[in-house]
DNA sequence: CCCTGATTCGC
DNA sequence: GCGAATCAGG
């Protein structure tokens, strides 16, 4: 089938009016409902009082930033992990390991 | 298993 | 530009 004006029309108004690709692929007949949506995106319809939800390109929440990255083993070595404790806020380490990391701050208490 | 729209991709 | 196939979810 050809895409006439009318034809067109038909689409802008029943997609518009909350109709579903199906319910007008049949009004029209001799399209599905793929043709109607790949027409919808083409005439610059789309994203409209869709039942689904696409799930947005936002990555997990910073997981990796509220956990403790204090290094457990050698870097390399198949043992190596981080701790992985929930961290401080604002630091990059648990509350145990911010001990380690920040202790001698003025001084050199040796090995 | 039915449905929804979104996107891809060969034509 | 078109729409089937596919994708991603309800």
């Amino acid at each position: 089938m050809e895409w006439t004006d009318e034809r067109v029309a038909t689409l802008k108004g029943m997609w518009l009016s909350g109709y579903t690709a199906r319910q007008i692929a049949e009004r029209l007949g001799g399209v599905t409902r793929n043709a109607v949506i790949g027409k919808a995106h083409r005439l610059g319809l789309s994203t409209r009082p869709s039942p689904i939800r696409r799930h947005e390109p936002v990555s997990m929440p910073r997981v990796v930033e509220r956990t403790c990255q204090w290094p457990i083993g050698h870097p390399g070595s198949p043992e190596f992990h981080f701790c992985g404790e929930e961290a401080v806020s604002g630091k990059p380490y648990c509350d145990k390991h911010c001990g380690v990391a920040y202790r001698r701050s003025s001084q050199d208490s040796g090995s």
